[in-house]
DNA sequence: TAATTAAGTGGGAATAAGTGGGAGAAAATA
DNA sequence: TATTTTCTCCCACTTATTCCCACTTAATTA
C-alpha cells in the first residue's frame, strides 16, 4: 500500500479487456474503479472515493447554465464509467471510452500516485514525441523544486 | 445507485424511439422522465423530483413582465413534456423535441450526474470540435483543482 | 535446473442489451 | 362512417457483454 506508480505494457483483447499490472492492481482499495476520458486522448481511472472528491469540486464549481461549465461537465464527468476488476484482473473498457483514446492493441498503463493512465502504445509515442521540447522547459522551470 | 454517467451512442429508429443505456436507466427512480430542450442543441432529461426542483428554480427568478424571463421561461420550461421509459428500456421523442436537437438516427447520451442529455451524433462531433480550444483553456483553469 | 506458482491472455457458452418490425388500438382525416 | 395514420404493446432477432475455464509465459522457489 505505497506507490501507485509504474509504466506498463498489456494488450487490450478482442473483446475489450485490459489487465491491471498487479503492481497497481495490489495498491487499490477494492475492484471497482471509476473511469472517464483524460484531458489528453487518454483515459484516467480514479479509486470511488479520489473520483467522489474530483468530481464534487467539479460539480460544485460548474452549471449548466454556463458554456464553460458545460463543456468541463461534458468532457470530464459525463464520460465517466464504472468499471469492475474481474478476477483475472481485467477491466472491461466501455467502448466510448475505447474509442475516445483510439486504444487498439497494445496500451501503457501509468500509474500516477493517485490516478491511472491508459494510453494506446501509439498515441502515447506520438505524445512523447511531440512534447519532448516542451516538457525539457518545464522541467527547468521546477528549478526551484529541490530534494 | 450511484453514477448518473456515461457517454453512450444508440440509435434512433423510424418511431422515434431511443433505447437509454441500463448503465443510466438503473440510476433512475422510475420509468418517468421530463425532458426539454437544452441551452445547446441537445435535449435534456430530468427525473421528475430533479426537474421539480430546476423548473421551481427557474420560476421563482423569472417573472412574465421580464424580456430576458420570458425567453427562458418560453426555452426552458414550455417545451418541458413527460416521457415515458417502455418495457424495453426506450423513450419515444416528442417531435417537436427532436427537430430542434436535429435528431436524426445516431445519437450521443450523457449523463450528467444529474441529468441526462441526447445528441445527434453530428451536431456533438460539431459543438466538440468547435470547443476544442476553450475546453483546453478551462482545463488550464481547473490547475487549482487537486486531488 | 526442475518444479511450482503467479501473471497475463484467449476463447466458449450463457446472458443481457439494443434494435427492428408486426398486430391491434386509438386518433386523425376525409 | 370509412379510411388512413399514428401510437402502443408485444415478440423476435442480432450484437454485445459477462462469466467461467484453460492455456502460455514469466517469475519464484526448492
Amino acid at each position: 500500500m505505497e506507490l501507485l506508480t509504474g509504466e506498463f505494457k498489456n494488450t487490450l483483447d478482442e473483446k475489450g479487456r485490459l489487465s491491471l499490472p498487479v503492481r497497481l492492481r495490489s495498491e487499490l482499495p477494492g475492484n471497482i474503479l471509476v473511469m472517464t476520458q483524460g484531458v489528453d486522448r487518454c483515459l484516467w481511472l480514479f479509486a470511488p472515493d479520489q473520483w467522489k472528491i474530483l468530481s464534487q469540486k467539479l460539480m460544485e464549481t460548474t452549471s449548466p447554465f454556463q458554456a464553460r461549465s458545460r463543456m468541463v461537465q461534458r468532457r470530464i464527468i459525463a464520460p465517466a464509467q464504472e468499471v469492475e476488476i474481474d478476477k483475472a484482473g481485467r477491466i472491461a473498457i466501455p467502448q466510448s471510452l475505447r474509442e475516445f483514446a483510439v486504444l487498439n492493441r497494445e496500451c501503457v498503463i501509468l500509474g500516477i500516485d493517485k490516478y491511472i493512465e491508459i494510453w494506446d502504445v501509439d498515441q502515447y509515442r506520438q505524445y512523447w514525441n511531440e512534447n519532448e521540447a516542451e516538457f525539457r522547459s518545464a522541467a527547468e522551470e521546477l528549478g526551484s523544486v529541490f530534494l
